[in-house]
DNA sequence: TTTGATCCGATGGTTTTGGTCGGAGACTCA
DNA sequence: TGAGTCTCCGACCAAAACCATCGGATCAAA
């Protein structure tokens, strides 16, 4: 359950790859071509290709159609680009229900009359979105990602 | 992205309706069928009973084949089922990643040879997994449910 | 001009998911 | 007791999402 799809897996792992290829040369915005990492990472050219136009699309990365030296670079420093910005431009804006972003209050849940479960259900889905968004892809780099804490208030209830 | 399927939607619904059904009545584990608790939440009947067929299978509730009077009720108390159980009794288990629950070692993600994001990702994983297996049926109950914090331990990165 | 790169659109195949169907067992009531 | 009804249960089918592919257009450098 709650599987990234393929086209998010590919997506960090090209900015982690690009984030270290720049991060060598020190400042230098090395462009690097879709084939390039596809090769590295063994993984379609053309789906590649579709994944890194999305992302250049949401100013991620940008894309330097120069012909042959032509290819992309990191559009920010790797720290400012949080994995929640990856995944919103791959996947689309985080949900977990259907109902989570309707347009207005109205029109919501036609389906079930009575869902009283939407509020402790938005809260859970705000605490993923800031553990997503408290990772960077300058966290993808080092070896030894800090640990992350997941807390709760909760005043009795200790599972199992 | 990261969204619930239906099934798990109703799932938790159908959860929530009978430990507040049970709850009123103090203690009677009260039977209800399928049926009702489709029409209280306006879904299809049978898409529901494979639900409910399914948390039964995983002894979250109770099967209680009686002909006429049968119907299903919760196997313990709502403050003992955690999310988490019941996501993973539906959508299987917790994977951000395909390569997350391999059986082995080896054959881990024949595709991508060198893959440096896994171990942030399975922080990322672990995080969620113990953010809904903190939260019980029991938090889906009450209308003001606890806010739950995230907190990372990162250094300096303070996102935008 | 040729080459090699980003782009954009359209298209098939496969897996997942939502939704449907008939059958087997158990209780009720005449 | 036995027909009828109501339930759970497993197998089945159609729609949708996704992965992957192909072809062509545009542009800049060699």
């Amino acid at each position: 359950m709650l599987k990234f799809s393929k086209r998010a897996d590919y997506a960090l792992l090209s900015l982690q790859y690009m984030a270290t290829v720049q991060s060598g040369i020190d400042g230098h915005p090395r462009v690097v071509n879709t084939k390039e990492i596809a090769e590295e990472h063994n993984i379609p050219v053309e789906l590649l290709a579709k994944v890194l136009q999305t992302l250049a699309r949401h100013q991620l990365i940008e894309s330097h159609h120069n012909g042959p030296k032509g290819g992309y670079a990191l559009g920010r420093q790797p720290k400012d680009i949080t994995l929640a910005q990856v995944l919103e431009a791959i996947e689309g804006p985080l949900g977990l229900t259907d109902c989570s972003h309707e347009k207005n209050d109205h029109s919501q849940c036609e389906q079930m009359n009575h869902c009283n479960i939407r509020t402790p259900l938005f809260k859970i889905q705000e605490s993923i979105f800031q553990l997503l968004n408290s990772m960077s892809i300058e966290d993808l780099l080092v070896e030894e990602t800090p640990m992350i804490f997941v807390e709760s208030l909760k005043p009795q209830g200790v599972p199992s």
